[in-house]
DNA sequence: CAGCATCCGCCGTGATACTG
DNA sequence: CAGTATCACGGCGGATGCTG
């Protein structure tokens, strides 16, 4: 539900705010690309969420659907340019979740100085 | 609901997915700083989910509050350093928003290449 | 393996009215 | 002016079970 359907900022916010379409472009980046796979690395995620966001970034060209009609079944994801031009802007996220907001990650390198005060 | 609060990604996007959130941090940078003026300038936003961003904003550090005791009763936000740490990332979604969805792409699952004269 | 169907609960948000 | 109180709704996401 975009706010104004027309700011840059936002059309923006609406793709990368569902709550696990962060971690699965990571998951993308990094190269798991099945659905198993997916399903393993999310840790939590449902199958049905998973499909749900896997198919809303098709549809937004934001990641590729690979059949391939064997048995069993195999189907693979990838990112596309768009999708990874969304990598610098994940990436940007990190850096400032590390700086301010004194988070590490498991994928994260390194850890910045936390901020000085936070509110209680 | 953090996938993984100790994520540094998924702790930047709780802040900045609130609904208003971006909005309110864009207005907030442009100047805007008193209650009424920011319910004007966020147009639609009800009081009640406005006091709840700006507290919630508050509470991690992202605005500060002045009170003033006077008649009229006056209250000013005002971004934090931490608040306007956020600006570059956003003007990076704008970035992202302007070079690939600035067009009509949304639905076009087929669409690997908006076009790139796009970028303002 | 890769999904889809169904049901359900949560909570963020909106609307409206009221207060200091 | 700057909020709070209350009620209600809608949609996202989770749980589970089933299919090709």
């Amino acid at each position: 539900m975009p706010v104004d359907p027309t700011c840059p900022v936002c059309q923006t916010a609406e793709i990368i705010c569902g709550k696990w379409t962060l971690l699965l472009i990571r998951d993308l980046a990094e190269g798991h690309s099945r659905f198993c796979e997916l399903e393993r690395s999310l840790q939590g995620i449902s199958p049905r969420t998973l499909s749900l966001r896997l198919r809303a970034l098709e549809e937004e060209a934001i990641v590729e659907r690979h059949t391939f009609a064997e048995v069993p079944p195999r189907v693979e994801y990838a990112l596309t340019e768009k999708g990874r031009a969304l990598l610098p802007l994940i990436d940007h996220m990190r850096s400032y979740g590390e700086r301010w907001l004194g988070g590490t990650c498991a994928n994260a390198a390194d850890e910045q100085l936390p901020p000085v005060a936070a509110v209680a």
